[in-house]
DNA sequence: GATGAATGAGTATTCATTCAT
DNA sequence: CATGAATGAATACTCATTCAT
C-alpha cells in the first residue's frame, strides 16, 4: 500500500549536489537553497529527505569515507602476493587518482567540521583508525614473510600515514614546482626504503 | 614615541578574543556579537577598527603565520653550529609546544578559509613557502657541511615537510595510542636516518 | 446496519488524539504532524478524513459541546420533582467533574479561538444559548412552581451562569487556597439564597 | 558617550502596534513582519529592541496587568469614604470602560498563553491575586465599620470576583438580549444585596 | 573613541495542503 | 485505505554592515 518510496534514488541526487555546493561555499555558505536551486526542486524537499542540514552533512561524510574504503578495496584486494600488495598501496595512495578522489574543498570543510559535529568527528575518528588497523595488518604480514624487517608495525604505520597525508596537504597549499610524479615517485622510494 | 594610538592596543585586544571565539565556534559561528560580548564591548567597535569580518581573520591569519614564524626563530636562531641546527629544527617541528602553538580548531577552520578567501590563501601559501625555503637552505648548507648526503635539497625539504605535517594531522585526527613522545621520537629518528 | 465505514473509527480516533495533542501544545503547535505521529499514521491520513485543520478543530468544538450537554442531560434528565432538579444543577455545575470534563487548556484554547473561526464561534455561541435557555425555562418553571420568587427568569439566568463561568475561571487563574470543596460549597448556598 | 537610547520611545510605540495586530490575528498570527509593516519599519528593528517575540508578549502582560491597575486605582484611591469606595469599585468593574480597557479577543489570548507561556503565565497568577487580595482588604474594611455584615472576607472576595469575571465571559461570548445596562445594573444591586 | 539605531539579505526549518500511487 | 512525494508560503531569528550622535 502507499506510494513507492524514492529514498534510495533522491538522498543521493541531493548529496551529489549537495556536495558540489559545499565544494564551491564551504558548509555555512552551502544553503538547502542553493542545493535545491542546483536540483530544480524546492528546498523543502531536502528537508522532506534529510531532517536537518546537519544530518545532510553527516550522511555525505559516510558516503566520502565509504569512497575512499571502496576504492582502496578494489585496487588492493585482487592481489594476493604481499610484496605486490604493498607496491600497490603505495601507488595507489601516492596517486593523483586517491588525492583527487574526494575534491580538496570539500575534504578540508570536513576536517574543520571534525571539531563543530561530533557525528562528523565520530566518522572521521572511524574511517582514519581503519586506515590505521589496515596499514598494521598488512605490515605485520609483511613482517612474517620477511619482506621488511622492521620490528613495530604500529609506528611504522604512523610513520606511513603521516607520509601520506602530510603529502596530501603539501599537494593542498604548497607550490607545484618539483612535479607531482617527481614527488609521488620520490616519496614512494622513501617509503620503500623504510619500510626495507 | 608620544602617545600610543588607541588602535595599537584594542586590535590586539580583539584579535585575541575573536581568536578565542573563532576556537569555540569556528569561522561561521564567530560573530561580532559574541566577539564584542566577550569583550564587553559593543559590536560596532570592532568594526570601527576592523572594517569587516574578512578584514578580521586577515589579521589573524598574519598573527598566526608570525607567531610561527617568531617562535621558530627565536629557537634556532642563536645555534650557528648545523648539525645542532638540524637537531633543534627537529625537536621543536615536533614538540608539543610547536603543534599546540596554534589552536587546532583555528588552524583547520583557517586551512578550510584557504579556499574561500582568497586573501587568507596567499597569507598561507607564502607561510609555507617560506617554510619550504628555509628548509632547502639549512638542507643545502648541511649538504656542503657533508653532514647529509643527499643530492637533491628540495625533495628533501618536501619530504621532511609531508613527514611532520602529516605527524601534525595524524595528532589531531587519529588515537593517541602510541603516545606522542614515542612516535615524536619515533619520527625524529627516521628523519635523521633519511637524511643522513 | 451492515458494515461500519472505517470513516466511522478513524474519525473519533484522530479527534482523541488532535485533543490531547491541543491540550500540551496549543492550536498553532498542535500541527497535524503531532497528531499523526501520536497515532502512528501518516499525516495525510488526518487530511483524508478531515479536509484542513480547521474543519478538524471545529469537529473537535462539536464533539466537546455534545459531551458537556450529554453529561448535563444524563445528571439532571431523570429528576422530575423541580426542586431536586435545581439541586442537582447546582451541584453538578459547581463539581470537579464538571470542571474538569473538558481539559481547562483546551477549554481556553477553544475561548480563543471564538475570535478567529467564525464556525468556532458559531458552535460557542449557540452552546451558552442553550444553556441560558435551559436555566431560564427551569427557572421559570420553579416559578410557576413557587420554589423561587423571583420575577425576572432571564436576569436571574444571566446571575446564575456569570457566578458559575466565574468559578470556572477563578478556579483555572487563582489561587487554591480556599480549597474547591469549601468554595463549591458556599457558592451553592449563595445561589441557593439569591434564588429563593 | 555614544548614540541616545530610543528604548523608551520605541518599546511603547511597538508594543502599541503588537496589541493591534495581535487583536486582529491571535499571538500566532501576530508576526514580527506584520508589527513591523504598521509600524513601517524592519522587523529585524523588532528584535533590537525585544530580544524574542515572547520577550514581547511578556511586555505586553506587563503593561496589560499595569492598565488595569492604574485604572482601578485612579477611579477608587481619591475616595476615602468606605461605603463610596464599594460603590464605586462594583460601578467600576462592571462598567464597558472597564470591561473594553483591553480588547477582549487580546484578553482571551493572553489567558490561552497562561498554559503555553511560564511568563505570561506568572503575572496573569500575580494579577488575579493581588486583586484578590485588594477585594479582600476592602471587605475586611467594611465589616470592621459595620457596612458589611459577612464573616469570612475571602470567601466574600471570591464570590465578588466569579460574579464580575463571570459577566466578563458572559459578555463576550453570549447574547446581548437584556442589554449591558440592564444586567450589569441588576447584577450590582445584587452583589449589595449579597454584601450586606 | 564608543554606542546605539536601523537595515536587509538571508537561513534553516515548519507546516498545511495537494497529488500520485 | 493509506503512504509518500512535492510544494510554497511563512517565520522567528541572525548577522554583518552603515550611519548618526
Amino acid at each position: 500500500m502507499g506510494r513507492k518510496s524514492k529514498s534510495e534514488i533522491r538522498k543521493p541526487e541531493i548529496l551529489e549536489h549537495f556536495y558540489r555546493i559545499l565544494s564551491e561555499h564551504g558548509y555555512a555558505g552551502a544553503t538547502l537553497e542553493k542545493t535545491a536551486q542546483s536540483m530544480g526542486v524546492h528546498s523543502s524537499l531536502i528537508v522532506h529527505y534529510f531532517n536537518t542540514k546537519e544530518d545532510m552533512i553527516v550522511a555525505l561524510v559516510d558516503n566520502i569515507t565509504k569512497k575512499y574504503e571502496t576504492f582502496a578495496r578494489e585496487k588492493v584486494a585482487p592481489l594476493s602476493e604481499p610484496e605486490e600488495r604493498l607496491q600497490a598501496y603505495l601507488d595507489m595512495l601516492l596517486s593523483r587518482e586517491w588525492i583527487n578522489l574526494i575534491d580538496k574543498r570539500v575534504f578540508y570543510t570536513c576536517l574543520e567540521l571534525n571539531f563543530r559535529i561530533p557525528r562528523v568527528r565520530k566518522r572521521l575518528h572511524n574511517m582514519y583508525s581503519r586506515f590505521k588497523q589496515l596499514l598494521i595488518d598488512e605490515l605485520t604480514e609483511l613482517m612474517h614473510n620477511g619482506v621488511i624487517q622492521a620490528k613495530d608495525p604500529e609506528k611504522l604505520a604512523v610513520l606511513v600515514m603521516s607520509l601520506l597525508e602530510g603529502f596530501h596537504l603539501y599537494d593542498a597549499f604548497v607550490d607545484e614546482s618539483p612535479s607531482f610524479e617527481e614527488i609521488s615517485g620520490y616519496l614512494k622510494d622513501t617509503a620503500l626504503d623504510l619500510l626495507k
